[in-house]
Parts: structure tokens; sequence; C-alpha cells
DNA sequence: ATGTGTTATTTAGTGTCTCGAAATAAATTG
DNA sequence: CAATTTATTTCGAGACACTAAATAACACAT
């Protein structure tokens, strides 16, 4: 029972290198991309969807709705993002990338996901399936508990 | 060469389920330990090596020391760690974790680590293995770029 | 041992992020 | 229509992070 425990422990370490590898890239990147990490958060997740309302960002960010206010606001002076009225229901905001924001976005190269694709492609095919059925599984370990997925207002819908 | 794309696309989404996941654990984390996430970052950094520079924390964690110095005050006020000066090297503060602060992060169950573990555990022995050798590689795959990892001042060794 | 340069930490001052609570406005329900 | 719910914003406060400059201690070559 010994050996399961060391593996345990190896798979949390590796998993604390990825998460660690992940944040100081999402760092750099968001640099690189002239805004913070949170901010390009928020544009990955406008563009997702096409067009949101701030509740949905808030929700799929877990922060205060006030937190959303504060970052669109940025946002918007930035020209990014564009405000305009749900003319469907008028207590909402409906929240839409510019040109500029979704040029921004295409001009963020994520260094992380590219250095992955890089690796991932050399490795021999049933390295790829094994890698691609494990990181499933993982992933679907650790996000067991979410509830509350909350896709968005789909003005717009595809393109994910 | 589609079905490389395609596996490529789904490994990089199940590592955002992944990183969202320890994202949203974190905060929860830290909040059930009655701290902020990033306070608590710091007093798991201190408790790996056992004691710690400021200089060892600002650059484990990506920040500027005078930020280090600002979150030991806090932790310090608050009773979780405490500074006693090196003898070897009197330019050197060391910070350790009161026993208060060793309770606190003891006090904060780490979910994620919890629900991996206990699902990990079920699983058939070939698929652990299988387990650790894909995350050590996607680990080493992704932090292949970090140059200084600087394990820290350890005066009281051991414990990861 | 003295002076020069380096390293570790802190102080001071500033700007940004995030939040909770209260305010405002629009929809929904009875 | 009144009461409730939902969406967003404003306001004030705390946490975070930074740069630049100050202080202290070490390292070492003269």
């Amino acid at each position: 029972m010994g050996a399961h425990l060391d593996r345990i422990d190896v798979c949390l370490i590796a998993l604390r290198r990825i998460l660690r590898a992940a944040e100081l890239h999402g760092k750099e990147l968001a640099q690189s991309a002239g805004m913070t990490p949170v901010q390009l958060r928020v544009i990955q997740i406008i563009a997702e969807t096409g067009s949101s309302t701030g509740t949905t960002i808030a929700k799929r960010m877990h922060v205060a709705p006030a937190t959303v206010t504060a970052m669109i606001d940025k946002l918007e002076r930035a020209g990014h993002v564009r405000r305009q009225s749900n003319p469907v229901d008028r207590r909402q905001t409906l929240i839409t990338l510019t040109d500029q924001g979704v040029s921004a976005l295409s001009r963020a190269p994520d260094a992380l996901q590219q250095r992955f694709a890089t690796d991932f492609e050399r490795l021999p095919d049933w390295e790829q399936a094994m890698m691609v059925s494990v990181l499933e599984r993982v992933a679907s370990m650790l996000d067991a508990a979410e509830a509350e997925t909350d896709r968005g207002a789909v003005l717009f819908p595809g393109e994910l």
C-alpha cells in the first residue's frame, strides 16, 4: 500500500508542476498581449460565447458582479470591448469584442499551448492516445464538483 | 494529420479543465483556512522547506522582494509565521511557521488533493501507472523552460 | 583593515484588483 | 399595480504588487 501512496505523491507533484507552469506562462502571455491575465481571460470568455452579460462572466470566473463591472470598464476604456444594452431584456448589458479586442486576442500567442502542441506532435501514436485518455480522466476527476457552468447568453452562438 | 490536431485540442481542453478546477479550489481552500489564496500559498511554501528566506519565496512565487515583505508582515501580525535572523548570515531573515501557522495549514484540507487521492486509489494498477507516467511527461513538457527553481534555505529539510 | 561591490531586506509611495453593501433600474409575479 | 426578483453599477475598503531608495551585512581584493 506504500506503492500507492508513492504514486499519488508523484501525481500530485506533477500536477503542481503543471499548475505552476500554467500560472507563470499566463503572466508572460498576458504581458505580451498588453493586458493582465484576468483581462485576457475575460476576453477569451467573451470570444467563446460571442457575447456575454456581466453576470455570465461573473459566474464563469467565480468573481463578484462588481468585479466584472470594474474589469469591463477597463477593457471598454482600452477599446477591447463594447457594451450594448440587450433590447430583449433591458436590465442586461451585452458585452462584445471590438475588432481591436479580437485582434488583441489573436495577437496573444499562447506559449504554453504552442510548446505543448510541438512536443505532442513528436510523440508516437500510442503515447498521444494515452495522454489524451489520462488527461481527460484527470480533468473529470478534478472538476467533478463544478455545478453551475452557465454557458452564457448565446446571441451569436458558435465558435468554441 | 487531422487526427493529430483533434487530439491536441482534446488535450488542451482537458488541461484547461484541470487548471480551472485548481484555481477554483484554491479559492475555496484559502477561504476555509481563513486567509487569502496568496497568503496560503506563502505558508505552503514555507512548510515545504521548513524555513525560507524572503528572497527564496520571492523567486518561487515570481514576485518582487518588497511584495514578500508586505505579505510576511501580514502573516506575522496574524501570528502564522515568525521572523528570526539567520545567525549564519545576518543579512537573511528566516521565516518559519508558528504552531498556529502549522495548524492553519492543516486545517485547510485540500479538497482537490483529497478528491484526486480518493479517485486515484480506486483505479486499477495499470491505470495508476499510466497516469503517473503521463502526468510526469506533461509536466516536463510544460515546465521545460523554467530556469531557476531555487529550492530555498533548507534548515529543516525533508517533508515534501 | 579598509574600501568597493554585492546581496538581503525593508520603507515609502503608488496603482490595480477584488470585494461587500447599498443604490438603481428593469422585469416578473400575484 | 405592488412586491419581489434579477442585472448592473457605485462607493469605500482591503489586499497585492510594483519601483526606487535606504539600510545592513557579507565578500574580497588590495
